[in-house]
DNA sequence: CAACTTTGTAAATTGATTAAACAAACTTAG
DNA sequence: CTAAGTTTGTTTAATCAATTTACAAAGTTG
């Protein structure tokens, strides 16, 4: 039985849509709205009232007159619930407040390494304690918990496989939310800096956007539509495992040639090992050491960067984004990838689907994922009944 | 400017939803619409009348009782309509017509060695003319022509680019539309193929499907959430031009490696020249050869169907679909290619994505695209205001 | 200051769905 | 064969969100 079409779902519809355009384009006026979403002016009226009843739009006063009555400005009421979202890393848990705006209030790092479910969850339960205490008051108080975490998960937020943290069927979801009764949302790393990226970062004018985030693996996540794409049991985006090399070197996963054995954070570490023995190896020195001109260095960097590239324009003739946005800890490496990244691509992919096409380098950073957490606790608040449709 | 909710927009939906279920549960009485839908037995009683109304409905009679009064049956009429289907090749032109169920009624095949684009549409007009004027006589007539082309298209219906027609820029859909003044969609071969899959073939229950097309090259038809996926600009499921070896065989695309260098009936006769020199080599002789037990010619087919796994993992690790279907001209070989393929898969692909996936050759065969043109059309004439709302 | 604009609200109208009642048609138990 | 109960599909009145039309309030402009 689908969704049937009743007035409820017309005033849904039409409610989201104002409030939709007042959190885009605000300082905005009712008369405003009526021309930008095509209700009449008395249904626009009728819906923001509820809104502002609801005490998520706010009126800030006169604006300026274009020749007749002043117009009553409404803003979006950012600071009327906030949201935690949560990067679940191997070795480490960060933890954010947002606002509904995705501004960032406050923030909680804590390094762990024992992966244990106990105590991983032990230590994700005190993050998240720890950032919501600190909460200001608001009209709906925190509306809502995400995470991300390095593994896969099915559509009840049970993580099924995280390969790194050793976990295996984990109720995640079910345990975070009996311990704070607010709704929680799990879902892969990758997916969650996706909607990051989409929502507060490069990604906000791009429908179809592809995320490569590169850490000891790469992992994908997809937007097609403005929405994520999770695939028909949610597991797409694993192009860290797309074979380059048919008859390259196995790949724990089954598969040879797997991109992430050429272009990932492992990669560049085993070649960095091979062509500077000895030395004290990790991403922060060999970064350091390309910023002091070392060649060596640099040359690590732009054979990855070349690597990237090829597995960048099979996304490219596959998916055809608007937009691919790479990102992830060597995200800050940018410098010295960029170049041979754009080459590799300006040479190889095909001319029609990259005409459009823009490759960039995150700008928010390891925090995409943080923030696309809150962006998934946000967007389940707004989806929810509550505020729809009272 | 967004679509927004009013009564009108109601209607359509519950329209088209009771439809729907008419089309795929028929035949079938009001009563169980209104369980099957949710709508109320007046609503659907109101709705039902406007579609008899307009002719895309019958009521046959009564049905069985289930204990008080008979059912009115009501049935689907697939015959109010008739759409047009091109598959429109390098070397031939098949068009057919089909009824609003997608029955073919009528067909018509047409070979070609001009591919100056005056030439192709004259016999394209030819061959279309020839079918519509078979139509038997019906409320709507021929509802639209669909054609499916081996290129890239726009949204406008201009081909843009089909290399081995040497066309580029082409308005092909103002074209044909001019001359039969009726509504004209084109798109490319695979996607067409896909389509015709998902509604006529092996697809019907997937809502993420892959559809590989096998010719001269390879081309692939994405389905995401029941809907064809043409990427940010229409190029999307250039998955023949994704690298399987990065240092590999050069490619005229630009890149290196690409994967219908190694799977395409190109790379097959290539690959049977080399070890079957002299030999008159050609597919229908390669299956010939196959069928009388030859070894060589069996192993040709064998190592295709192993390039062509490689590639289907990837498509598995990236999109995670519930469906692959394999088409075009070598599906026919599926005898030979089967095993090797579903070695290479259950070997390299990820166990996760594995889990539900189905792997099938096409039941369609060359028909796939036909269909899905057809579907095209039928698709655009449902989507157009004349039946959903008067 | 009069004429014109623009903004936002109010009242009456429209139209699709729903809920409730009902008539017609049929089955079944005794 | 009859009375009781079921199922189907229509009718009628009520609901409710959007639209249309009108209008008051608050500006600007010459």
């Amino acid at each position: 039985m689908k969704q049937t079409g009743d007035l409820n779902l017309v005033k849904k519809i039409n409610k989201s849509i104002v409030l939709q355009h007042i959190r885009s384009t605000s300082p905005v006026s009712r008369a405003r709205l009526a021309e930008l979403t095509g209700l009449t002016k008395a249904t626009v009226s009728s819906l923001v009232a509820e809104l502002i009843e609801s005490r998520l739009v706010d009126e800030i006063g006169a604006g300026e007159s274009s020749g007749g009555r002043k117009p009553v400005m409404l803003l979006f009421n950012g600071t009327a619930g906030y949201a935690v979202g949560v990067d679940l890393g191997i070795n480490y848990i960060w933890a954010a407040l947002t606002d509904l705006n995705g501004n960032t209030v406050e923030q909680y790092r804590l390094k762990h390494n024992n992966t244990s479910v106990e105590s991983v969850i032990a230590d994700l339960i005190a993050c998240i304690r720890e950032v919501a205490g600190r909460a200001p008051d608001s009209a709906y108080g925190i509306v809502g918990i995400g995470i991300g975490i390095p593994g896969f998960s099915d559509e009840r937020g049970n993580v099924l496989f995280a390969p790194n943290l050793g976990w295996e069927n984990v109720p995640l979801q079910q345990l975070i939310e009996q311990e704070f009764a607010i709704p929680v949302v799990i879902d892969n790393e990758a997916n969650a800096g996706a909607v990051g990226e989409k929502q507060f970062g490069a990604g906000q004018e791009a429908a179809h956007l592809v995320y490569v985030s590169i850490g000891m693996g790469i992992g994908t996540g997809i937007i097609i539509k403005d929405e994520l794409f999770r695939g028909s049991s949610g597991f797409s985006g694993e192009m860290g495992h797309i074979s380059i090399q048919y008859d390259g070197k196995p790949c724990r996963c089954g598969n040879a040639g797997c991109w992430e054995l050429y272009a990932s954070e492992n990669a560049l570490l085993e070649q960095a090992r091979a062509v500077m023995p000895g030395g004290d190896v990790s991403v922060e020195t060999l970064i350091r050491l390309a910023e002091e001109g070392d060649l060596a260095a640099i040359e690590c960097f732009e054979r990855l960067g070349r690597y990237l590239g090829i597995g960048i324009v099979n996304i490219i003739n596959s998916f055809n984004p608007e937009l691919i946005v790479i990102g992830g800890r060597l995200a800050e490496a940018e410098r010295w990838l960029r170049g041979a990244v754009h080459e590799v691509v300006e040479r190889r992919s095909l001319p029609y689907p990259r005409a459009q096409l823009q490759v960039q380098f995150s700008a928010l950073g390891a925090g995409a994922t943080v923030l696309g957490a809150c962006s998934f606790a946000i967007g389940k608040f707004f989806a929810s009944t509550k505020v729809s449709v009272e």
